[in-house]
DNA sequence: TACCGT
DNA sequence: AACGGT
């Protein structure tokens, strides 16, 4: 593998694990097996590397996600898709980390920003327009509206002073919301097919 | 790996 | 004292 893409992928396995403040260059350099000159080779500092690091796993995300559309067979189905892989994927991120970018890396924060306002709202919006060509959502809902509030719903969980992580379980957090959110969208025949996508695993 | 500055 | 950076 290459060294950089190696440093990257030590890194963001310990910095959600951990967390980024308490992950020091000399753990990642210890774990990726060379020597921290190497890894100032590459990332100019410790800031360059938390930026990098989660613009890569963003990166990656969003080609799961684009992936997972061209192969979904409907709205609904996207969704439940989505709901499995941010289950599977926040299972493992310390959810104090959020706020620590928020407070001590705003750089990489505000690249947390961008993707929600120019990604995310696009790509939830058309989804849900795509759920009421398919009679699956509500048409009546202003789609656009519905996506600003899901991005709301899903930054709210990771605020340590609403869900402090002592008291709620950021996954069931997450997964009661996707829920109720979802079954705002839905009409009747939406409600008939989500129960049945909800039974068959 | 040893070391320095913060 | 610990950690980023050389």
């Amino acid at each position: 593998m290459e060294t950089r893409e190696k440093i990257l992928e030590v890194a963001m396995e310990h910095f959600t694990r951990l967390g980024v403040r308490y992950v020091t260059m000399d753990d990642i350099a210890r774990a990726a097996g060379m020597s921290k000159k190497t890894i100032y080779q590459e990332f100019k500092d410790k800031e360059q590397l938390v930026f990098n690091t989660f613009e890569n796993s963003m990166r990656q995300d969003q080609e799961f996600f684009t992936k997972l559309s061209e192969e979904s067979n409907g709205a609904l189905e996207h969704f439940v898709e989505i709901s499995k892989y941010i289950r599977s994927r926040f299972s493992n991120i310390n959810p104090l980390v959020f706020s620590e970018i928020q407070r001590y890396y705003p750089k990489c924060w505000q690249l947390f920003e961008h993707y929600k306002h120019n990604c995310a709202i696009k790509t939830i919006t058309e989804t849900i327009d795509q759920g009421k060509a398919e009679g699956y959502f509500r048409k009546e809902i202003d789609s656009n509206i519905m996506a600003m509030i899901r991005l709301e719903q899903i930054s709210s969980t990771f605020d340590p002073a609403k869900f402090p992580p002592a008291k709620f379980n950021i996954i069931e957090v997450q997964m009661a919301i996707m829920d109720h959110f979802i079954h705002g969208l839905l009409t009747d025949k939406g409600r008939e097919l989500f129960y049945k996508i909800n039974n068959q695993d």
